[in-house]
DNA sequence: GTTTCGGTGATACGACTGTATCAATGAAAA
DNA sequence: TTTTCATTGATACAGTCGTATCACCGAAAC
């Protein structure tokens, strides 16, 4: 409690300027903040100077850091919803300051693009993941299946992924920008599935498109009933698996 | 100009008491208070007894003003998103101070809430009423086709619904009160649904049931892609069409 | 005449929100 | 040594939010 902020520079003891806004000032010149800053470097080089420099930051280096924030913003949507997610509020979700994220997102609105994107690209990366760790790609009715499942809460991963999917859904119908997001993204989902349905053997009569269609709006609709408990999980599943089954009638 | 705000009683001239909060007085007493009413109420008699009196607000009156606030809310939700519902917005909204949105609903929980129960109220109201319009009640397809084309934005009405609903849901994700009444309410639609495939004679080997529910969350879905402007309304139209068709064979 | 009652106007408070500003940091380049 | 660079710390500002407070209003009851 000794070297309390004077109004004089701490190295050559000079009058400082004030300032009424922001960080208020400790040195009167750039130089004189070198001058301090070498002197801090000599005396830490003496102990510890491997183990100050590097410090990758926790999550990786770089542009990690735009992906730790965006995950603190997955969270708080996913746990609180999308209104909850203030500035402040993802810095101290993410451990970080308020500039932080100021800096690295430029705006709220910013943030909110870009959490989003990053959101997409998780969500292709782990679907992808999930159906390469299938036990036999041959099987395309199985794969099909684990395909629909991606849109089901069936673990926590997916219960979150599902919660922050359908916040940022509405909010995008109020927010061009975000609306963008959507549309250049998953287009090819229902072609994705109208193409297994195809390829697997449909029924005669069936329009693989239409029940692609059908179905992929389906199953969202009712893993979001499951969210709000008014479905279980099983009795999903059942309808799930009942339509598959018409759809790609046994062998 | 002339009879500003003194400090002296209106009625008596007697000095008021200070009040720092709230709204500043006028008067030193009730009884002067009353005074002042009567004189008015005389001024008034002599010229305009009559429409003065009765004006029952353009609306309803009664608990027709919560009804006119809840309106505003919905308008507020389709448009720019729940997020923007304020007590103040809600207010300018529906043309009445702050004040009386306070009185009406206590908080602003309590408006949300009370607002989505109406909002129920409304839905169903309106689609009893859609259904009863039908050219030919025994035609069990058209009152299904009608039945599911409620949750389509065919028109600006179920446009604005649809998004008050889809608004409403994820709010209702993080908020109890809200699911509540989304519980309570929208049963029995899968239900209705259910049984008109029954009745209507569905093709050989098809559970109804599993029909109905992954129709009506189908057609909730695709309704979003449509706001969306992810899907187009015919595309959509042609999609319910062949499942229709599917479902319940031609005669 | 005074009180009571449902409803409303006019402020005010404190907590928050998004954003902006100025300065410091650590390291590398000039 | 001085400058530059990308990043972060420490505030400040103006506005909005939900809510609370006090007084007024109209009319009916006592």
């Amino acid at each position: 409690m000794r070297d309390e902020n004077q109004d004089r520079c701490r190295v050559c003891a000079a009058p400082l300027a004030v300032a009424v806004r922001g960080r208020p000032p400790v040195y009167c010149s750039r130089s004189c903040q070198a001058k301090a800053y070498r002197r801090r470097a000599g005396e830490r080089g003496g102990r510890a100077a491997a183990a100050a420099a590097g410090e990758p930051l926790a999550g990786g280096a770089g542009q990690g850091r735009r992906r730790q924030i965006a995950e603190a913003v997955w969270r708080i949507a996913a746990e609180r919803g999308l209104e909850a997610a203030s500035m402040r509020e993802v810095a101290a979700e993410a451990g970080v300051s308020l500039r932080v994220v100021q800096y690295h997102f430029g705006s709220k609105h910013g943030l909110l693009v870009s959490a989003l994107h990053l959101l997409h690209e998780e969500n292709d990366r782990r679907a992808r993941a999930r159906m390469a760790a299938l036990p036999d790609p041959a099987d395309l009715r199985a794969v099909l299946g684990a395909v629909l499942n991606e849109f089901l809460p069936l673990d926590e991963q997916r219960r979150s992924a599902l919660r922050v999917f359908v916040a940022y859904y509405v909010r995008s119908l109020t927010d061009p920008a975000l609306a963008e997001v959507f549309l250049h993204a998953s287009q090819p989902v229902e072609q994705l599935v109208a193409g297994l349905i195809a390829q697997a053997g449909a029924a005669p009569g069936t329009d693989p498109g239409r029940e692609a269609d059908l179905l992929v709006s389906g199953v969202t609709g009712l893993g979001m009933d499951v969210l709000h408990g008014r479905r279980t999980l099983a009795d999903v599943r059942t309808t799930l698996d009942y339509h598959l089954g018409r759809i790609l009638p046994v062998h």
